[in-house]
DNA sequence: AGCTAGTTGGG
DNA sequence: CCAACTAGC
């Protein structure tokens, strides 16, 4: 009898730790581990939370069709994680426990501290790498070293996965009939901030289904992956894949949205591919996370450059911030799609980043601490990364000056005004030329600009420049 | 994965 | 007046 794990991982196909675990069709349990207060720690939203929740129901059914049971063992946090999982397993009788690798730094360590109490008691730990396409460790440089920028690194990685490429794992092998009864996914997950919330996002948004979900990535790579490179930067297209969650949560696979993206190429163009670029930004801020474990205790990459600076913090422009109410149109309207859907145009989150570190000049931990609260797709190596990125102290950051000024940001990739006038109705009525400007329709009830770019611009210069020699 | 200020050259 | 280009932040 195996022990199946399941983390953030939700999905059968192309899943080792599943995939092993049922292999010898001795017959596998699956357990989940609910860590409420944890989470609450970690800043999970309630979005992705109840998300992950309802698909974890649609993969509970799932199992039961290969007859793999689901138990579920509500905890507080990850420190109960290793002594419950003991028990568990014992009480079940199995020798071997199977889970997919997580890489943030308390994650790790519970994992280790699992492995330590299974070994203890004899039972044989085996984890895999499922949710990166490229294991940690295997990108290098000439002298064994981590990449530290993107460029080479990525050049690097296509050419470890022209030589390493494998395919994706099937279904599971169906495992011999069980009489054991499955738990019940308690709807609130244990978080009492849930109890009220019956779904945090919008189900028509975010369908949970395996067929929605390979539905909405083999559409994308047949109608749009083309032009992605051209279209992806403009929110109002919404031309990108929208398929972050589904990676977060695991209930699609990195090598899955590859195999999708090689099969529909008849050449190796797929290398080439811009949409695969992002799957390696992806890759290469895990990695990043891995080689630089400090960077899971809010240290940047390059604590150097952020030495000498002074955040601010105005708490009510902070909060002014948060709530899209800046008086910078594209900030807002960014921030309304974040508030109401869970999610954000990546070219506006790098607007909405730049604005809170360069122009508020707010601690960048602050901003990805918000951002994990509100994301349905926040993902602690990718949000630590970006915002790092943006306040340039991460691995390969925009240089310090590098500031983006929303309205020409808005100028160029709103052009019609239309998703300012989305998120702002108030605004419609004006001319789209004139939805750019930041205090635009202070008559009728958007809020005048919280900060004068120009001057914003310069002080944070300064402040950058302080030390940069 | 930017922006600004300054220059040049054409209308 | 503008577009195109560039150095420097």
């Amino acid at each position: 009898m195996n022990v199946y794990w399941i983390r953030n991982d939700l999905r059968r196909i192309d899943n080792p730790a599943l995939f092993y675990a049922c292999e010898s069709q001795q017959g596998v349990i699956a357990v989940v581990t609910l860590t409420p207060k944890q989470w609450q720690m970690h800043l999970e939203s309630p979005a992705k939370m109840t998300l992950w929740r309802d698909r974890l129901k649609v993969l509970k059914d799932e199992l039961l069709q290969l007859n793999i049971p689901l138990r579920v063992l509500l905890l507080d946090t990850f420190k109960e994680v290793p002594k419950a999982l003991q028990q568990f397993v014992m009480s079940v009788g199995a020798s071997k426990l199977f889970f997919n690798y997580e890489y943030p730094l308390n994650e790790r360590q519970r994992d280790q501290a699992v492995c330590h109490e299974l070994n203890a008691v004899g039972v044989e730990c085996l984890a895999f790498h499922g949710e990166l396409i490229v294991p940690p460790g295997q990108v290098l440089t000439g002298q064994g070293t981590p990449f530290k920028v993107f460029t080479p690194y990525s050049r690097a990685w296509r050419q470890y996965l022209l030589k390493h490429l494998t395919p994706a794992l099937g279904l599971p092998a169906m495992q011999p009939p069980s009489s054991m009864p499955s738990d019940d996914v308690p709807h609130d997950l244990g978080l009492m901030l849930l109890a009220n919330d019956e779904r945090a996002y919008d189900p028509t948004l975010w369908p949970v289904t395996t067929a929605d979900i390979h539905q909405r990535l083999n559409r994308f790579i047949d109608e749009r992956e083309a032009d992605y490179k051209a279209l992806r930067d403009f929110p109002f297209k919404d031309k990108t894949s929208r398929l972050s969650p589904y990676l977060v949560l695991g209930a699609v696979s990195p090598r899955q949205c590859l195999a999708a993206l090689i099969s529909h190429y008849a050449s190796d163009a797929w290398l080439d591919s811009t949409w695969l670029n992002e799957l390696i930004w992806r890759e290469f801020y895990r990695h990043m996370l891995v080689a630089f474990p400090e960077q899971s205790k809010g240290y940047p990459f390059r604590p150097e450059v952020e030495e000498k600076i002074q955040w601010q913090f105005d708490e009510k422009c902070f909060k002014a911030w948060c709530q899209g109410e800046t008086g910078y149109p594209i900030v807002d309207a960014a921030m309304k799609q974040l508030l109401s859907t869970g999610w954000m145009h990546n070219r506006l989150r790098m607007v909405v980043a730049s604005f809170l570190t360069k122009l508020l000049r707010v601690d960048w931990r602050i901003g990805a601490d918000f951002f994990m609260s509100k994301l349905i797709d926040g993902d602690f190596a990718s949000n630590q990364g970006g915002w790092q990125w943006s306040a340039s102290v991460g691995a390969d950051a925009a240089p310090y000056f590098r500031i983006f000024n929303p309205e020409l940001q808005s100028e160029k990739f709103d052009a019609s005004g239309e998703f300012i006038a989305f998120w702002l109705p108030e605004l419609r009525q004006l001319p789209a030329k004139q939805r750019h400007t930041p205090g635009a329709g202070q008559s009728l009830g958007r809020p005048a600009p919280i900060v004068e770019y120009k001057k914003a611009r310069q002080a944070t210069l300064d402040a950058y420049q302080s030390h940069a020699k």
